[in-house]
DNA sequence: TCTGGGGTCCTAGGACCC
DNA sequence: TCTGGGGTCCTAGGACCC
């Protein structure tokens, strides 16, 4: 038996946001993004998208489309104040059974809410309209069988669109449409599809190349069930747990100073840290990224021999790779993030204290309490000092 | 004046164990 | 002599999404 599932996804959402909290913004061109000179657009408003501007680029370009351009910096507490509002409204009058895909965008199961109604289109643009009057927030909506074909239908309108997918129209529908534009294929995959005369869903939908097979790997088999309607249709309303906490920054300049970088080290460290322990998680292993002047990226991370999230000791094991792993070149952005998670408080985490000392030789231990004992950030190289002495 | 910041998932090689 | 094969963990890189 099929399911009813709605995917349902907030038109231009930041921008809208920023509209709800200054009406005197609306039917104006607008976006929320970067400010500065490596600011780029998170969200751009449907007026500031006649003019050519979208996501992802950078602000300075934005501002050469459309000179009476307003930017706004995002303000995520916000943003999170409404997609609550948006959530709970889909729970008290669709259904509970609600998937988060991200900040705007949703599963619900509708199968039961939608049985025994004799106008189910109908109760989807009602649905539609109150979430534009009552809470001011538009949307697109995708109905489909299953979850993969939702979301494909939710995006193929935009704004306040309306679109169902049934399986039986497959060929003269999702299948239509070119490669690209297919959930999970992206900038890096779609041309190479394309070199192998894969345009369209429709053909990745019924190739059996083994070119093809050989490009995609596993995901294969998952892209043809998702193309053939056969994915999957389970909407899990449990939040998942992080996998991950990180935070990382760009310089405004490229940056070959110590001071400057550990500077941004030891900040991003520090927010990783209360993010973790806001949310009551320790991390067994902490991960670095550099980000060079010509984009190169290098990540490098080590698993420690007990989860944590103390700030010291990932500002600590952050500095310790990028000494051991930097090459004197410019940089543009580092970042931290703690990986390999737990809950704080269980029992592996429980273990003795002293454990610091004996796992840590006397310089490391050394190295830490000056640290914090005058908080700020750590000129001194692991280097700098002689071991175990 | 090129290109943010938050994530997840997959692949592939090497270490290590049995 | 000069060599197996499976499983798991760790690490690094990259694709993709919002």
């Amino acid at each position: 038996m099929s399911k009813v599932i709605l995917h349902i996804d907030l038109n231009a959402f930041f921008a809208a946001c920023e509209v709800l909290r200054d009406p005197t913004l609306k039917g104006k061109p607008l976006i929320v993004g970067g400010a500065n000179r490596r600011g780029i657009v998170s969200t751009a408003s449907y007026e500031a998208r006649k003019y050519g501007i979208h996501s992802a680029m950078p602000t300075y370009k934005a501002l050469r489309l459309c000179p009476n351009l307003i930017i706004k910096e995002p303000d995520f507490k916000l943003y999170h104040h409404y997609s609550s509002l948006f959530f709970n409204y889909l729970k008290d009058h669709v259904s509970p059974l609600l998937e988060v895909a991200s900040i705007d965008e949703c599963y619900i199961d509708a199968t039961e809410r939608l049985k025994n109604n004799r106008n189910p289109i109908g109760f989807i643009k009602e649905l539609q309209q109150a979430l534009l009057q009552e809470i001011g927030l538009g949307c697109s909506i995708g109905v489909a069988p299953t979850k993969f074909l939702a979301k494909m239908a939710s995006n193929y309108k935009k704004p306040l669109g309306i679109t169902i997918y049934r399986r039986r129209e497959l060929a003269n529908t999702l299948w239509k449409l070119p490669i690209n534009e297919m959930y999970g294929i992206g900038k890096a995959t779609a041309p190479r599809l394309l070199a192998l005369d894969i345009k369209t869903i429709g053909d990745l939908a019924t190739t059996e190349d083994p070119e093809v097979k050989k490009l995609l790997g596993k995901s294969f088999f998952t892209f043809k069930e998702w193309a053939n309607g056969r994915g999957s249709d389970e909407v899990i309303a449990e939040e998942e747990d992080p996998k991950s906490i990180g935070h990382s920054s760009t310089f405004m300049f490229d940056t070959e100073n110590y001071e400057e970088i550990s500077a941004l080290f030891k900040e991003m460290s520090n927010s990783v840290s209360e993010r973790a322990k806001r949310e009551g998680k320790v991390g067994l292993t902490i991960q670095i990224v550099m980000r060079y002047y010509n984009f190169e990226n290098v990540n490098r991370s080590v698993t420690l021999n007990k989860p944590t999230n103390n700030a010291i000791t990932i500002f600590y094991e952050a500095m310790k790779l990028f000494d051991k792993n930097y090459k004197d070149e410019p940089l543009r952005l580092v970042g931290v993030t703690l990986q390999n998670l737990s809950d704080e408080g269980s029992l592996v985490e429980q273990l003795s204290l002293f454990d610091d000392f004996n796992e840590k030789s006397k310089t490391e231990v050394i190295i830490e309490l000056l640290n914090e004992e005058y908080d700020k950030p750590p000129f001194l190289r692991l280097s700098d000092l002689k071991r175990d002495d």
